[in-house]
DNA sequence: ATAAAATCCTACTAATTCGATAGGAATTAT
DNA sequence: ATAATTCCTATCGAATTAGTAGGATTTTAT
């Protein structure tokens, strides 16, 4: 499961995609108040974010946070990475950080690990996908046929 | 990630798959040995498992573990659960750990949780597929493989 | 200049989880 | 009987997670 760290980064950054479109920088209080996140905990998040170089800041009285990139170039599958590590679920199938098993015989041969590959490579796949874009669009998709349900009733 | 306990696990179901095919029991130090596993820490381990229904045991003298199941009936995901819980990314896009996220405003409409719907329902279909029978038959395939390369050289 | 308001940074903490061990009870073949 | 095995409960240290505290630094507005 994601850790809230994780969570609490990808609703962020959707709020700032939304939010921040003009380029001015938005307040942490701000997003810890519309989306639920503890503001110390959040102020944290951000920095790392902008670490990361996802974000950048503005200080002082009038500051704030705001995208560094564009919403299609920020990925899930980046977030998870800079807070959870790796995505995939064996260290000996990860990319960046690819470890040998302990336990293992044979990497070559080892039919666990060419499960697990599989499964990394779909999963790595749709999470670079999911750009900040793309979860918006979703969303307003999702919305719009929601509308329709309720007004046929 | 997976933990060690999960990892274990599938390493030891795989090696019962593997030697005890005539339906007679292997002890856990056997088990353990082979595998590279701290011996009580399997014990624990494989106790979970014929609780899940996936082993059953002989106690006394001659005793010792054997799958309860064939190994086409045995699949990664419902190891990766017994022991990690679910395998979703997020609780509401869960099937037997379903939860509600706390700071969600609409679930329906939820972009973040339509993408992870998604890599939920690709995750566990390649891991329901992902069976002790279909385990083996890589690793064999692979094998196959590694020695018509080592040959040709 | 100065005060106010924001980000930035370091350190700490309580609670939980993880990996593993210890010790003995129960069971069974010989 | 006894030897060898699984079964069961309790415990432990280390690491991780979620969050807090407090203040340093930077910038703007007056």
């Amino acid at each position: 499961m994601l850790s809230k760290r994780t969570k609490y980064a990808i609703n962020a950054l959707v709020y700032l995609a939304r939010e921040g479109s003009d380029g001015e920088p938005v307040q942490i209080s701000r997003v810890a108040e519309s989306e639920h996140i503890p503001r110390k905990f959040l102020e944290a998040i951000l920095l790392e974010l902008k670490h990361a170089g996802m974000l950048n800041s503005r200080k002082g009285k009038t500051g704030g946070y705001y995208l560094q990139k564009t919403p299609e170039e920020i990925n899930i599958a980046d977030v998870m990475r800079l807070f959870d590590g790796p995505i995939a679920l064996l260290p000996c199938v990860a990319y960046k950080y690819y470890e040998r098993c302990e336990e293992c015989k044979d990497e070559e041969t080892c039919g666990i690990r060419s499960v697990f590959s599989d499964v990394r490579s779909q999963t790595v796949q749709m999470l670079k996908n999911a750009t900040l874009f793309e979860i918006i669009q979703r969303s307003e998709k999702l919305k719009k046929e929601t509308k329709k349900k309720v007004s046929k009733k």
